[in-house]
DNA sequence: ATTTATTTTTAGACTCACCTAAAAATTATA
DNA sequence: TATAATTTTTAGGTGAGTCTAAAAATAAAT
């Protein structure tokens, strides 16, 4: 039976691992977890001789297969929890993180296995994320980051990579939610800023920084 | 913030002080929580610090103001959960302690509001214990055990004492829920079992010790 | 009223997950 | 390539919550 500390840690690693594509490093733990790099070392050396984690001294650290299937598991349950909030608890997108956070760590499968029915058998939580089945797949839609998309070309939202509240406010005072379409009307070199269309409708100007999220 | 094991500590204190009205024992609150005694004694401590308990050393311990309220608190969540997995996960009314155990400690007030909504304000839980309120007002009804009821008067199970889910599913082998109708047919007096007549059709056999908790 | 039994508390130690400070390994730079 | 900078690990310590063993206080019984 794993902590709700080892649960965290399994998860940090997998999306350290799914944003880079390399080796987890234990900075890069550390910074996310916001706990001093010796701390992480302790954790590894633990996770390690667990068999969950692939560990070499100094050269970081990438999930077994059991690893890799536990942060699943805990993804599983901090999306359809979150879908849960919003669907249900009439949260607002930017409001479940914390919560679902708490609540991906209740062990009763049978509860996760009813939720999964009573919301409907969701496949992406409020932010777009898809939620891996119960045998740990995970269905990967091919997207393109806002920035990347070809003028007056509309797409649909279907994601955002940076889910903090900060963020997820702002697009809403922008107008922007998932399933709305954009269209690139003008690009602005000077900053890389852009102009957008939301729905064919609302003219909008929006940042690098923004663009890169969406 | 209390932690988990402050908010068992609580809790426990509040359901032996309901059931025996008197100053709790560092025994007694042992052996609920399968501790030694010796480690609530520190717990106790440490809660009487917090100025959540009176504790004289060597007399047992009550709660204070505070700690009734952070107790009411945490059995309102409890309760609340229990009626979300009967009513909305399909629990059984034995299966639901465990998980709601787990649940009670999820910290968001808002949840906690939702949830009462979505549920409808239930007032009662699965085993027919009222939940308390949000300012801390708990509803107590006038209630029989089975053993003291009055030959041939019907009454209505509203709740039951023991919770396990052994007793429970026990009830459910009998036909006895919530709600029903229980009439005393007759009582033998050798080893105080009675007879009984369900609903005004299904007549049973129970013990002594079940007629003691329902 | 003593002695005996029970209950409760103290003392000291363990694990988990964290910390700081310092040492070691790796990577970058001159 | 030798030195400097960075990253990571080890060593030793802390607090929360638990434990065992032993001492102290209370309650029961002779």
């Amino acid at each position: 039976m794993l902590s709700l500390t080892e649960e965290n840690y399994l998860k940090t690693i997998y999306s350290l691992a799914q944003e880079h594509e390399a080796a987890v490093s234990t900075n890069g733990i550390s910074d996310y977890l916001d706990t001093r790099p010796a701390s992480v070392s302790d954790m590894l050396k633990k996770l390690a001789q667990k068999e969950l984690i692939h560990y070499i001294k100094y050269k970081g650290v990438t999930l077994t297969d059991a690893g890799n299937r536990e942060a699943l598991k805990i993804i599983r349950k901090h999306r359809l929890w979150e879908v849960f909030l919003v669907e249900k608890m009439k949260f607002n997108w930017d409001e479940v993180h914390e919560v679902a956070e708490q609540l991906e760590h209740i062990k009763s499968p049978l509860l996760i296995k009813r939720l999964d029915e009573f919301l409907s058998f969701p496949r992406f939580d409020p932010h777009g994320d898809p939620i891996p089945t119960d045998d740990g797949e995970l269905i990967i839609r091919e997207t393109v980051m806002l920035q990347d998309l070809e003028h007056n070309k509309s797409a649909e939202v279907v994601g955002v990579k940076d889910t903090s509240a900060v963020f997820l406010k702002y697009l809403d005072k922008l107008g922007v939610s998932l399933g709305c379409k954009i269209e690139i009307v003008d690009s602005i070199e000077f900053d890389q800023s852009l102009e957008i269309e939301i729905d064919s409708n609302l003219k909008r100007l929006i940042s690098k920084e923004v663009a890169q999220n969406i």
